[in-house]
RNA sequence: GCGCCUGUAGCUCAAUUAGGAUAGAGCAACGGACUUCUAAUCCGUAGGCUGGGGGUUCGACUCCCUCCGGGCGCGCCA
């Protein structure tokens, strides 16, 4: 229901609990928050609150005597809005409302647009969200798209909870893994040049390392081909860095994902970040000399053990770097961190919390956001995904097949922290198995409803929005409906609080079949103008709310399909 | 060995912010509904000891212990 309906309600319970226990004598020390839930089974009313088998847990006292009396102090009120209000059950109180306050939904639907499911429980908190953040040595797979679907659409709902969201990618440009990038793709080149080479040892495989070689040679012809490989080396992991990272940029964009910030790990070394940070630790003796090498002392703060920040050779690790950026997030005023990482990492949590600790933050402010695996099944097979050899499926070559909503959507139908499968058939198919069309197809079915309606001079002008009566939204359905729409702010806070994207995928599904439901049983455009207008009225907000939902997962809402 | 995730219908997954009412959807199976605003839809039937066992309580898929099975980690790699 609406914002105020459920804290008048809430309060409403809140002052018959007190009551019923002033008078009672009960001794109450704490009575635990009102909670309001929409129950699943229409027959247990509209809203419900399980208070009193709550409060029966300390006052020992049998629920549904306690729920009788708080029923009583609020029949006694005669509240408008309340139609019936009863106990059930082991001592549940369902309450059922006039169906006025649930045709406000609808008006409140109608005026808020687009900005209805907003709430602002974030209270403007600022919280950075760093994801994919892969380094720049070759295509993104498909298990980074899962990550990339989660990151953005995390930060979509926790805008619309009221945050203030920041997203960024963190480009790991630094250190041995550029150098090996260089190697490969200069090795490549000569290669091409009919040279006879040892390819590197730990060299990146991947057929791109061999295409950026030709490029190379096709704009360079044989510029390269002397035998001073430093001096070349530098040229070619500048070149594969950039045209790899422009790759990574535009797969994203046509994922949909975009970021508000690149930040370059290079960066912290050319603006001199990364040593003051150690130097900082090193002076509060949270960091170590060992066997020549710099240790922090991990152990200390949760960790499993110490761990290398600065190596014997006088090299920095990434954990080192790693620990100047989270700093720098902090240092930037973000309050909360949420960094979205491939369960594989789940190793470096602690790690990474024992550096938040020991810099002086609280450590609960960070939070790693584990990604599970997806297993790809093609053709009833799973497909092998071994990013060793080079061999997997990159994200651009899933979006060629199925397409950006699809993707999406299949990534984020799913709680992330489960690992899933993703049939690439049922994903290319335009059936029935595919849950992607069946909430497209309800959004296109109301666009086509809205255009009868035009042909049939039924439009939902101010005029007619002025006369219209709600009352004859009164089938069960219709309510029902109503009901699911009402729940939308609900699912977005819930959905932001746990940082479960899914949660707005599943109702999505809920709203289409609810909505497809009532499309086969009623009539909207009819002779009847006044009820024409009416459930145009109401498939109207269907469709705000529809839009609403699609676009906090990044999927389009087609008009025609 | 230690740590993180996980086990729910034949298959793929849900289950409402610290336990709540009869554990829900989709697919597959079977039987129905198109002169209609798009049948990419709807209705019905069938399908379960929520991996096993114990515990906590008015009440457990949910919390605790234990065992079994699957995935992933445990570098002076990133």
């Amino acid at each position: 229901m609406n914002n105020k309906v459920n804290e008048h309600l809430k309060q409403l319970i809140r002052e018959a609990v007190q009551k019923s226990i002033q008078d009672k004598s009960f001794d109450s020390k704490e009575i635990p928050a009102v909670i309001l839930t929409t129950p699943k089974n229409p027959e247990h009313g509209h809203l419900s609150t399980n208070i009193a088998l709550q409060l029966a847990g300390f006052l020992k006292i049998n629920p549904r005597q306690i729920a009788n009396l708080i029923v009583q102090e609020i029949d006694k009120k005669n509240e408008t809005i309340i139609k019936k209000i009863e106990v059930a059950g082991a001592g549940f109180i369902n309450i059922y409302l006039k169906s006025t306050v649930l045709h406000q939904v609808l008006n409140e639907i109608m005026i808020k647009g687009e900005h209805f499911g907003c709430s602002d429980i974030g209270k403007g908190e600022r919280i950075m969200i760093e994801f994919v953040s892969v380094n720049p040595t070759g295509p993104l797979h498909v298990g980074h798209g899962k990550c990339a679907a989660v990151g953005d659409a995390l930060a979509k709902i926790l805008k619309a909870a009221g945050y203030k969201v920041t997203t960024e990618y963190y480009i790991n440009d630094h250190g041995k893994q550029m150098d090996i990038l260089g190697e490969s793709v200069l090795a490549r080149y000569r290669e091409l040049l009919g040279e006879e080479i040892e390819f590197p040892e730990n060299g990146y495989q991947g057929e791109y390392i061999g295409s950026l070689a030709k490029d190379i040679k096709e704009e360079y012809q044989e510029q390269f081909s002397d035998k001073d490989v430093l001096a070349n080396i530098q040229f070619f992991k500048e070149y594969a860095r950039k045209k790899i990272l422009q790759d990574i940029r535009d797969d994203l964009n046509t994922f949909g994902v975009e970021f508000d910030n690149w930040f370059s790990e290079e960066s912290l070394y050319i603006s001199n970040k990364v040593q003051p940070v150690i130097e900082q630790l090193l002076k509060e003796k949270y960091v170590y000399r060992h066997k020549g090498a710099l240790w922090l002392k991990a152990a200390e703060f949760g960790d499993e053990k110490d761990r290398v920040v600065i190596r014997e050779n006088g090299e920095p690790t990434y954990f080192a770097s790693d620990i100047a950026y989270h700093d720098d997030k902090y240092k930037r005023g973000f309050k909360t961190l949420i960094d979205i990482w491939g369960a594989d990492h789940h190793g470096y949590i602690k790690r990474m919390k024992a550096a938040i600790k020991a810099l002086g933050y609280n450590p609960d402010s960070f939070q790693a956001l584990l990604v599970q695996f997806v297993t790809l099944i093609k053709e009833g097979k799973i497909v092998g995904m071994s990013t060793r050899g080079g061999k997997f499926v990159t994200l651009k070559n899933l979006l060629e097949e199925v397409g950006k909503d699809v993707a999406r959507y299949f990534f984020l139908m799913h709680s992330h922290d489960s690992h899933t499968e993703f049939d690439l058939d049922i994903a290319k198919s335009q059936s029935m198995e595919n849950p992607v069309f069946y909430i497209q197809y309800a959004y296109a079915r109301i666009c086509s409803i809205i255009k009868k309606g035009k042909l049939n001079d039924i439009v939902l002008d101010d005029k007619i929005k002025e006369e219209i009566n709600l009352e004859l939204l009164n089938k069960k359905e219709e309510l029902e409906l109503i009901k699911k729409l009402a729940n939308f702010r609900k699912v977005v806070e819930k959905s932001a609080i746990n940082w479960k994207p899914h949660m707005v995928a599943s109702y999505l599904h809920e709203l289409a079949a609810e909505f497809h439901k009532y499309y086969t049983e009623y009539k909207v455009i009819s002779e009847d103008k006044n009820l024409s207008g009416a459930r145009l009225y109401l498939v109207h907000c269907v469709k705000i709310v529809l839009e609403n939902a699609l676009s906090l997962l990044g999927i389009k809402a087609p008009e025609k399909m």
